[in-house]
DNA sequence: GACCAGGCACATC
DNA sequence: GATGTGCATGGT
């Protein structure tokens, strides 16, 4: 598919997402922290077990920086457990919170101040953030214009053709950018549209009939 | 009782 | 650089 083409449809796909459910208000967390700590829980499992695993935080009052940074492995590992992989989860939670501590004195607001490229290798250099978590702690957390790129993405866009089955992350948030307005607002709806989308359409059980993005009428 | 979910690091070739 | 594997819970 032509480059420009591609830009057309990734333009019209946002479009008739929005039309079809609107506004999506992401990310689902209270504060930029919790936004941060679920971007970690998330880590190849389902939202309905982080919501568990941050309910337990918050019982536990240890959604903020210095009382995570202060609690004990056993304690933190112990609350995320619905949210599985919690000693890996555990280990890059603390991560992070030294990072923060380390680099920025533990303040959120600090952090937030620095230019979204740098912000980026430094959490990237963190041991257990990878692209994506990098990216939705800098759109989600920071409201940086950074598109994120998961799963859904890449299997909804190579589904329809518009990505190699193979394309790299780098690849893929560089087609989006190229292709869209730069903006947080639509790169922050965009991604939590494909997400929405890929949860009622596209999971194990595939639903292509009834999806907004039939349409396309390109498949596999 | 399989199979899957909003990844990542690390070992090995 | 590409490919394989461990990490773990809870829902379908």
């Amino acid at each position: 598919m032509r480059k420009t083409l591609k830009s057309k449809v990734l333009k019209d796909i946002h479009k008739r997402l929005y039309g079809y459910y609107g506004p999506q208000g992401w990310w689902p967390g209270r504060t930029r922290f919790e936004v941060i700590v679920g971007a970690i829980l998330t880590q190849n499992t389902a939202w309905t077990n982080v919501e568990k695993a941050i309910s337990a935080l918050r019982r536990a009052k240890l959604l903020s920086p210095i009382r995570m940074k202060e609690a004990s492995t056993t304690t933190l590992a112990a609350l995320i457990r619905p949210a599985g992989y919690f000693n890996v989860k555990t280990k890059r939670l603390k991560n992070f919170v030294n990072f923060l501590f380390e680099r920025y004195g533990g303040s959120l607001a600090k952090a937030s101040n620095r230019p979204s490229d740098i912000l980026r290798h430094e959490l990237l250099a963190v041991n257990g953030i990878g692209p994506e978590t990098c990216d939705s702690i800098l759109l989600y957390a920071f409201k940086k214009p950074v598109f994120v790129v998961d799963a859904y993405t890449k299997r909804i866009f190579s589904r329809h053709a518009i990505v190699e089955r193979g394309a790299t992350y780098q690849e893929i948030q560089k087609l989006f950018m190229d292709s869209l307005r730069p903006g947080e607002r639509l790169y922050n709806e965009y991604h939590a549209l494909i997400v929405r989308v890929g949860k009622d359409f596209c999971r194990a059980k595939a639903r292509c009939d009834r999806c907004p993005l039939n349409y396309l009428q390109i498949y596999f």
